[in-house]
RNA sequence: GGGCAGGUGGCGUAACUGGCAGCCGCGCCAGACUUAGGAUCUGGUUCCGAGAGGAGUGAGGGUUCGAGUCCCUCCCUGCCCACCA
């Protein structure tokens, strides 16, 4: 069938589409003599239009998927869809339309627009969150979870909206009021659910070593997040009081220069310490603390402020008195929410120190300083005639490296690594403390005030449960099914949680006495939903587990993962969890979900910013997809760089990939007549040798580049081969016909997993029966990546002063002998005698004289 | 403050393990074909220099026959995290 002159398409990527999907091209278990491969992109929450950040996402997956499967692989390559969430239902309480309504609709017309740029997925694998089917399974790990003492109960201090009467994310507080209304946020102190992720910090941690293939920015996110700290807890007795205050600090080598100590506003001690003359202050200054949000209250750039409570703590290592204070900059929720303060030694310390004119005492020299040059002085910081010499001080006024201690009293002249050791070990044999691990990652608190979510599969009765623990619903109900409801009046974005609000719903039978009780209406966190998707996938209607162990054990883990680095410590943290649970529980076979990890960067407006309606610099894949067609769009967003890095969208070079296909047509349309049935059976020489070395050649370059994830670079090297068979002009002959012929039917197979449908045009027209899809991957002949002759470089004590071609099999000494030949090589080394004679084979020599 | 990525032509980028810096594309320049070109094809395009030649990968040092690549000291940009004791 001879092709059109003229490439539109238009007129053939709907041919493909439809081809693929009605041949089953890409479902899984087609085919598979090497074995498998999982290739997941992180699935989609189905806002109504793709963006070119989704198109790049499943366009990396796509590649792959598509390589693999010709490689002979067994490809599970899914999509699905992370379907509740905010904004569907916040649209509803704008406009009323239900969020399951809006849902599909959405669902609906971005899959129509993923079939248009031609991803090879399995849509049989479909996964969709929103789903009974889907979501009864979160209601089951739930439960399955409480029964390991994973899932409790706790109060946890929230950003409460005093207007919306709801708690609302850190995210929506602006300068400490509601995006949404404007109110005031103040912090809330309101039971929750939460996942106890914590007993997995440490395995967590350790496994990051094992993730050899995911990019380091993620690990050491991951790291930083889990935040491993090692240190010591100490206990201050408080003067004249039974309470003690017990402290954390990663450098107890800095405890004989603490000069005072500092409380959480909210810490448990405050009010009992605080004396007569000093409970006013800080009364206020706890109120004032309180009234603020979390967020407001730790913004960046917030001003140190403090008060002193009154009270004395006594240091347990030198019976010094220093005084209490209570600071807004004290975390209560990290490590003890109490912290000795060593001036001297911490930044944040000295600061704080300086403004409240607070002692410094240096205790830490530089190693190498001499000891007694600097140490012991007491001085009041900022105060006048406070000249204390505190060697190796940075900027801010402290010294806070390790170094040797002075005036530590016994341990002084010990190095601050000692000293630690000897120091925690010190307190624990005392009871006044000991060697202790603090963590930065907290549990994960996953219920939400929202209808468009995993019901929690609780009931609390009044009888059976009194203290409002809550009652698993039994398993056999499951799933808790979200009512339906009219929107209006329970999508108001104010009040209860929308559930509360719907009474045949939430009022049910405990299912212990049978006797009335309530649901519990919040929902989970739709980062519970991305857990175990890609479980899912494997067997998305199995019924009797969340998904079938057989085919769990066959297909995971996944093999590779693509998604925005965005999701580094949340939904990449929590499904790690997630995977370990799912192997407690006997379902998953695995450890890790995924092996290697790819982060794509973002596609940025013409303009450089990030594309926003805001900035009008929006372009949508569907106008591209619809001016130059899919394959135009894939290969461009694909040329354009590296697949890690960021880019900023040009029109100007996405033309040049178009243009490209505009040239490859052209090519092969011109030699279809002669060369696309061509035989030739002798020995291939000249012109025709040289095509067929160009094709192979492009070959091995493009299977390299893709295995090493450089799709680019893949792309030019087709580039300069397309360059390179223009280059040809004429082919005559029953040899440059055959090896035209041979050419173009490499090419399309090179270009088939970055532009699928033009590919398999030209592949039609010189005689693919089937699409390249179902045919394997081609070998490119060891024979033909070499030439006979090759280039070296010949430089002069390291300057390149000539090339000269020699044969491939040149020796050592024939090469050195050609080189010496070189009329510009003689002037260079202008009969000066050789000292050295470097031979890189097949690359350079290199003379030094 | 911490972490990560990056700094190479006018621009996006390339250079796999130390071995000819700038592949490919965009843009620009010239030519061909054309009534015409914002179509297509061909050639050129790091900088200085007419030329031979010289300089050149953020800055400065080092290792090496040889450094964009390795080591040390800095500077700048972007992203993520952050009063984490």
């Amino acid at each position: 069938m001879p092709m059109q002159e003229k490439y539109e398409p238009q007129a053939i990527e709907k041919k493909w589409q439809d081809r693929w999907e009605s041949r089953g091209t890409f479902r899984l278990g087609r085919s598979g003599p090497k074995g498998k491969k999982y290739v997941l992109e992180m699935l989609p929450y189905p806002s109504g239009k793709m963006h070119m950040g989704h198109v790049r996402n499943y366009l990396l997956g796509d590649v792959y998927a598509r390589y693999f499967r010709m490689q002979g692989f067994d490809v599970v390559h899914p999509m699905g869809w992370d379907a509740f969430g905010l904004p569907a239902e916040n649209a509803a309480i704008k406009d009323g339309v239900h969020p399951a309504t809006r849902t599909q609709e959405n669902i609906a017309s971005f899959k129509a627009e993923l079939k248009t740029l031609g991803y090879s997925y399995d849509w049989d694998l479909e996964v969709n969150t929103s789903d009974p089917s889907y979501y009864r399974w979160n209601q089951w790990f739930f439960l399955k979870m409480l029964e390991k003492g994973l899932v409790y109960r706790r109060f946890s201090r929230v950003n409460w909206c005093t207007g919306c009467l709801t708690v609302i994310a850190n995210e929506q507080v602006k300068d400490g009021t509601c995006e949404r209304c404007e109110s005031k946020v103040v912090d809330k102190e309101m039971p929750e659910w939460a996942f106890r992720i914590t007993r997995y910090s440490q395995v967590l941690l350790d496994a990051l070593d094992g993730l050899k293939e995911w990019p380091d920015r993620i690990i050491a996110a991951q790291r930083n997040w889990i935040g491993r700290s090692e240190g010591v807890e100490a206990d201050f007795a408080i003067e004249g009081s039974t309470e003690t205050i017990r402290v954390f600090t990663t450098r107890v080598d800095t405890i004989f220069g603490c000069t005072y100590v500092v409380l959480a506003p909210d810490h448990r001690v405050v009010r009992a310490i605080t004396t007569k003359e000093q409970k006013a202050a800080v009364e206020a200054f706890v109120a004032k603390m309180a009234a603020k949000s979390k967020t407001e209250r730790t913004e960046e750039g917030a001003e140190k402020e403090g008060v002193f409570t009154g009270a004395y703590a006594v240091n347990p290592f030198n019976g010094e008195k220093v005084p209490v204070w209570v600071a807004n900059f004290v975390l209560s929720d990290y490590g003890t929410g109490a912290v000795m303060s060593v001036p001297a030694h911490d930044a944040r310390d000295y600061d704080f120190a300086k403004k409240y004119g607070l002692p410094v005492k240096t205790v830490v020299l530089p190693a190498g300083a001499r000891a007694g040059a600097a140490g012991g002085t007491h001085a009041r910081a900022g105060a006048a005639g406070g000249t204390e010499a505190r060697a190796g001080a940075n900027e801010s006024g402290a010294y806070t490296e390790d170094g040797v201690l002075v005036e530590s009293g016994p341990y002084s002249g010990k190095t601050s690594a000692e000293a630690r050791k000897a120091m925690g070990a010190w307190l624990e044999q005392q009871k006044k403390g000991a060697p202790t691990v603090t963590w930065r990652q907290k549990d994960w608190g996953f219920s939400r005030q929202r209808y468009w979510g995993t019901p929690i599969p609780i009931v609390y009765c009044e009888k059976c449960d009194p203290e409002r623990k809550g009652l698993p619903v039994p398993y056999e109900q499951l799933p808790v099914r979200l009512p339906d409801i009219e929107v209006e009046k329970v999508l108001t974005g104010k009040g209860e949680p929308p559930l509360a609000k719907v009474a045949s719903w939430v009022n049910t039978t405990c299912p212990r006495c049978g006797g009335p009780a309530r649901r519990e209406a919040e929902t989970m966190d739709t980062f519970v939903d991305s857990c175990w998707y890609y479980a899912r996938y494997l067997s998305p209607k199995f019924e009797k587990a969340p998904f079938d162990p057989e085919l769990g054990k066959k297909y995971l883990p996944v093999d590779i993962y693509v998604g925005g680095p965005e999701h580094a410590t949340m939904h990449l943290l929590y499904f790690r969890f997630w995977t370990r649970v799912m192997k407690e529980l006997g379902l998953s076979p695995v450890d890790e979900p995924v092996v290697r990890l790819i982060t794509q960067g973002i596609v940025n407006g013409p303009d450089g910013r990030k594309m926003s309606k805001r900035w009008g610099n929006v372009v949508a894949p569907s106008s591209i997809v619809q001016k130059y067609g899919a394959d135009t769009a894939r290969g461009y967003v694909l040329f354009a760089g590296p697949p890690e890095r960021d880019f900023d969208w040009n029109d100007k070079a996405m033309e040049g990939v178009f243009r490209f296909l505009h040239r490859v047509w052209t090519l092969a349309a011109t030699h279809e007549a002669a060369c696309a049935g061509a035989t030739y059976s002798g020995a291939y020489e000249g012109k025709a040798l040289e095509i067929r070395r160009h094709a192979h050649k492009a070959l091995k370059r493009v299977t390299e580049a893709i295995e090493r994830l450089s799709f680019n670079t893949a792309i030019a090297g087709i580039m300069e081969f397309v360059n390179a068979l223009y280059a040809v002009k004429e082919v005559s002959g029953a040899a440059e016909q055959a090896a035209m012929g041979e050419a173009i039917r490499i090419l399309a197979r090179v270009l088939v997993t970055f532009t699928p449908h033009f590919a398999n045009e030209v592949a039609e027209a010189y005689g693919a029966t089937e699409p390249l899809e179902e045919s394997s991957w081609p070998a490119f002949d060891p024979a033909l990546v070499v030439d006979d002759v090759i280039p070296y470089a010949v430089q002069v004590l390291g300057k390149l002063r000539a090339e000269i071609m020699v044969p491939l099999a040149a020796t050592e000494a024939e090469v050195r002998a050609a080189a010496e030949a070189d009329p510009k090589v003689q002037l260079a080394l202008g009969g000066k005698p050789v000292k050295k004679f470097v031979f890189v084979p097949k690359r350079l020599v290199n003379f030094v004289v």
